[in-house]
DNA sequence: GACGGCTCTGACAACGTTGTCAATACGCAC
DNA sequence: GTGCGTATTGACAACGTTGTCAGAGCCGTC
């Protein structure tokens, strides 16, 4: 006689019945005490709060999404090589829907296939979302954004931009065209006169934004914009190798190099170590993003510190604000973030020798 | 029959209904095409799947999950500070569960707080995740474990064992010890006879096991173990940096030091670039893991490459497996693999110069 | 004391799916 | 033709929650 093994115990956790009888109200009333809704009385609702805490009860996610019309869950949506950047927005927006009570779908896609907006909309569809957190690139490519918003789609975008673009789409702004300025300007002041510039890919908005502010810095300082120091490429360790070997073999080398984020610088320093270049005395090396490995690298790399795990925060707070019914009656506001300046060891005044740092 | 074709929007996603409607069965008959049931018949079968087809037809997850005792949603489990680690264990386990139509909730944690298992039986429970992918090194705390077994959680571990642990409790298996053992033996082969160990975290599995290969290869080539030469320490940058920095200050310095993953070996390459020690000519060193930065260091680094995605693939299709009633009636099987020796440049013959590589 | 307009509460249906169990159809042996 | 076992199908309830709407209680006004 096999005694069958019960139901998982996991089975009897309670539910919002069970809170009812327990505070002597009706089910609809302990709803509304955990939806936090008015015109609940102050005694109920504490009652019921009482009850909810004495059981422990938490509401079950697949029964909220499936009856109510806007679901606790969001998605988060990524196409970037970068496991550094990648792990912070995840975290920034993880610790968000934690605190508003949310549920969190990945969502890393390849932001190049054609139908990328049918399969976001699927996406939303299937798993009912209440509406999704765009990083870059997808954040910017604005036919995406317009189809979207033209079904329906609840979303809150991270993007690259000097200030609030005001298009009518939600989003959180992240300065590089000041920070990048702010890091050619350190060069400046270190006496580079030639400073190499290494893009990021076409395909972020950021590529632009910073090199814009690489140009403002030097007509800033009068210096002019030699455009064979200024490399096309990609956000890859490769391309700041191959960017920074073409720099070498310049008649008129740079004595600067300021790839456009820390992997790029990555590569710069990797192609100046095969060179035989003394990093920072016969070339100075800057990047931008502030990776875990700009403080490993040997010397360790100049860069901007991006908040990415508050700016991503920040975005999943905008977007469950903007699904919430607010009932202070103040919209969600876009808000803006700037990186900051990080000096380390891979920048040093020009014609410095090792001894006199 | 009128048939209403009706365009998809957010609001009007097409129901079981519909496609029961136009298939003409029952909504039973139609869940059952859907879970792939025995017992339908095969021209049925297609009726109901050409409707599913032409409507776009995709289950509702949320109604899913409420109303079957197995929900279609697993949960992964990490407390890593390597987010390439990481974000390959992720993507891994999306695959997995992207092909088994699962719905993936990650769920990073400290793993060093006390309530760790209600946490993740809370975790569990609330989102209704029908099982758990554990990473190490929650997977292989066995007080852990033993907790979730008994409360009826299922889950699959990525653990670090030379062989199938067979202790009950299914997992995917990891053979770092065979691995760090190659390593250790290439290093030999080089000439090397004072080789350093830098240990990884104590709470990993692994580090004893990486620390075991080294061993047994010193053993096997009549080479005795200096307990001076081995440290302890963390699978931190950090950590590598100290430990070289120790292992130089030595009377008879090491030739070569075996760092227990790549962050390690990258503070060691560091350690020697600021004690202006020539790797690989004055000291070879090895990593283990072969993460991006392995490639993109100078001297690049030798190191084991685990397919870390596919681990985590596996492990989600065992889980899956063994949630799903077996039709075929075998049951899922624990899995090994064996990371594969890489050698790059950071490793290379004793005595060897420069010139004569 | 009837009434209107609040505030607060509860009964009930509904969300989209799967589990249970009964009903029907079919094939085959007698 | 009858009976029986198996294959296939469907009706209905149920999962745990929220939306709708109506009801109950209270207060102040006429």
């Amino acid at each position: 006689m096999a005694q069958r093994i019960q139901r998982q115990t996991l089975v009897n956790r309670p539910t919002i019945k069970d809170v009812a009888r327990r505070a002597n109200v009706s089910l609809k009333t302990v709803s509304r005490v955990i939806n936090s809704e008015a015109s609940v009385r102050e005694d109920t609702r504490e009652r019921v709060q009482r009850a909810v805490d004495e059981l422990n009860y938490a509401p079950d996610q697949a029964a909220r999404n499936l009856r109510s019309a806007t679901s606790h869950a969001i998605g988060l949506v990524y196409d970037n090589p970068n496991p550094y950047y990648v792990i912070s927005v995840q975290n920034g927006v993880l610790a968000a829907c934690h605190d508003q009570g949310y549920g969190l779908q990945i969502h890393p896609c390849d932001s190049s296939v054609p139908d990328l907006a049918d399969e976001l909309r699927d996406l939303v569809q299937r798993t009912r979302l209440a509406g999704l957190v765009l990083a870059p690139p997808m954040s910017e490519r604005m036919e995406l954004v317009r189809y979207l918003a033209d079904n329906g789609i609840k979303f809150v975008r991270i993007i690259s931009a000097a200030e609030d673009p005001n298009d009518g789409y939600p989003c959180v702004y992240v300065d590089d065209r000041d920070a990048a300025y702010d890091i050619t300007e350190h060069l400046i002041q270190l006496g580079h006169q030639r400073i190499g510039f290494l893009w990021g890919g076409a395909e972020h908005r950021s590529s632009p934004e910073r090199f814009k502010g690489y140009e403002s810095a030097l007509k800033d300082y009068d210096i002019p914009l030699d455009k064979k120091l200024v490399i096309p490429g990609d956000y890859s360790f490769d391309d700041g190798f191959r960017g920074a070997r073409r720099l070498f073999a310049l008649r008129d080398r740079p004595t600067a190099i300021f790839g456009s984020n820390d992997e790029i610088a990555a590569g710069v320093l990797a192609a100046a170590k095969a060179n035989n270049i003394e990093v920072p005395y016969e070339l100075s090396i800057a990047g931008f993003e502030d990776s875990p490995f700009s403080k490993q690298s040997w010397p360790a790399l100049t860069t901007a510190k991006q908040a990415t795990e508050d700016i991503a925060r920040h975005a999943a707070l905008r977007l469950i604000a903007e699904l919430k019914p607010s009932p202070s009656g103040s919209a969600p506001v876009n808000r803006g973030f700037s990186p900051q300046l990080v000096i380390r060891d891979s920048t040093a005044r020009i014609g410095l020798k090792a001894k006199e740092k």
